[in-house]
DNA sequence: CTGAAAGCGCTAACAA
DNA sequence: TTGTTAGCGCTTTCAG
């Protein structure tokens, strides 16, 4: 079983290669019949481009890369969230004609460029992943650090996300609400904060900001929970970037025998099946990986396609799913 | 800034393109001195060559396709495993110069086609998977379906790990172990389920065996659990083919007012985050993601490029992490 | 409006 | 041992 070829195309249908390339790829102008007659008679053979020809004769791949951004070697941020993204990033690349190919973290730079990519998406950027050096167009998930040159972005309102979740405590009854932060850098980290210091402002509140150290896991949230949880006057509601870090604070809540949502609320960034599991369910904000995923495809396929220029970005909106766990 | 070509290098080198090939493929003979010098040249010149040339003049397009099995669309079987997965799966392609797209389960035929891949690597394949239509190798995680040509496949001892898992519960004097298996076809299922009823028959117990219907995830487990604990003889220990089941029958357990691990012990396949954090932790068999996936591809590039022949595996060791779940 | 022909950069017969 | 040359299948000027 030969694949059948633009010639063969061209001679079955007693046009040049030339007119059959332009038939099938809209350009030139032709008359509609011959443009359909040349459409249905590649049909008929069941032809397809090849795309390593294609990829040859027109200096693209017809790949992009995704990329987590933000941590060391082996590590991710929250698996649900990367997963979905890469399925939604992927299905969404395939409808159009690309493969979408993962970078781990940490993959050393020839290796990345070999790949010959014709765009990349990072998702939560610190600045240091290698994509951006390629001279490729690169489009975040959530927003570049400055001077990185992207492309463009999507992005949530974390702002605006941050206060509903704030207010949600409020209006729980939570009066001290604290922050359990990852490492500053990412877009949404810093802007939560920020946003939860300004409405402690508001509030006259004086804003409580702890930080993890190392690696972003459960674990690394545990002595950081500690510290804050017995300090004299402890939180009664702490906010946190990561999943997995309010399942750490939860186990250190469970130690010191504080009941939740009683004693203390927690409410955490990126919804995901392990908030739903713990005992009680933690409210999180969805921070829809799925739109986000697609967006950041479409962003980057215009950035290919159209060389014209200047960055472009989505907002999607962030939504919070209440739970047990902020249920006083 | 230009690309350097091949040619760019014979005229520097002083020799022809062919030579230059050669030399730098370690194809044909000569003097190892010509090698080394072209060789060099070529480093001096900071020559790379074009992958998109390569594959049209080779047939090959250096690109490898990843499919997670078994699950419908947009659902998946264990987060961390997946990841896992992929990105030691991505490490070692791009260690070898390909480029690893993952294909998210239920993309239609045509669009994985168009990727032109030269291998696929079927994650815990049930059978339908598209690669195995597409002609090119695929090796499993996971043995593959009868009748499904693999080219390979790498897979754990599932038996003895069934029975280590049972021994351990035996051991802490748990005595009515049941199962609950997420449906039949995946080989890691069928074999936990089978070396369950052998481990029953050596022991004189009646096999229970528990199936999910529908999608895999905590909530399927719910009902099927219930049912299970409020026979007439519940089990005193539960096993399940899936770390989300493990969580679903552990919210039943709190539902009917069991304590594990005292009058229910719980243990799952697939060791991940999610055991860890609930409370109390689950005893899991860790089934090593990382060198599986590293030996899935390594056999696929051998099954790509030595033409060959016949299938070949690997079998790879899981090991039980006892947590608070199973220590009565 | 359509066709001929020159590449894209590399590989692999086949010659020399 | 090394070089010449013909493709791989498509896109794209440039003539006709």
């Amino acid at each position: 079983m030969k694949r059948v070829s633009i010639q063969d195309i061209a001679d079955a249908a007693g046009v040049s290669i030339t007119t059959v390339s332009h038939a099938l790829n809209g350009k030139g102008r032709m008359p509609d019949e011959t443009r359909a007659r040349i459409q249905r008679t590649a049909d008929e053979l069941g032809y397809r481009a090849s795309k390593r020809a294609r990829a040859l004769a027109t200096g693209r791949s017809y790949t992009l890369l995704m990329q987590i951004g933000g941590v060391g070697v082996g590590m991710l941020p929250d698996f649900s969230f990367f997963v979905e993204q890469v399925n939604t990033a992927s299905a969404t690349a395939l409808e159009r004609g690309y493969g979408l190919v993962v970078v781990p973290p940490g993959a050393p730079p020839g290796a990345i460029s070999q790949l010959e990519a014709d765009g990349a998406i990072v998702v939560d950027p610190t600045g240091d992943e290698l994509p951006f050096e390629l001279g490729i167009p690169v489009v975040t998930v959530g927003r570049p650090p400055r001077g990185t040159g992207a492309a463009g972005w999507v992005d949530h309102d974390m702002h605006a996300a941050t206060r509903m979740t704030l207010d949600h405590l409020a209006a729980a009854g939570y009066e001290r609400p604290a922050i359990v932060a990852t490492r500053p850098g990412q877009s949404y980290v810093d802007d939560t904060v920020e946003a939860y210091e300004q409405w402690c402002a508001e509030h006259s509140l004086r804003p409580i900001v702890a930080r993890l150290a190392g690696l972003p896991t459960e674990t690394a949230a545990v002595p950081v929970a500690r510290k804050l949880l017995r300090r004299r006057r402890p939180p009664d509601a702490i906010h946190t970037t990561l999943d997995r870090a309010a399942v750490g604070v939860l186990s250190v809540a469970r130690e010191l025998r504080l009941r939740v949502p009683r004693d203390l609320a927690l409410t955490a960034i990126s919804d995901s099946p392990l908030l739903r599991a713990v005992d009680p369910p933690v409210t999180a904000l969805d921070v829809r990986a799925a739109p986000m995923a697609r967006a950041a495809v479409e962003l980057l396929l215009s950035a290919i396609e159209d060389t014209d220029g200047r960055p472009r970005s989505v907002t999607v909106a962030a939504s919070l799913v209440a739970r047990g766990s902020s249920a006083r």
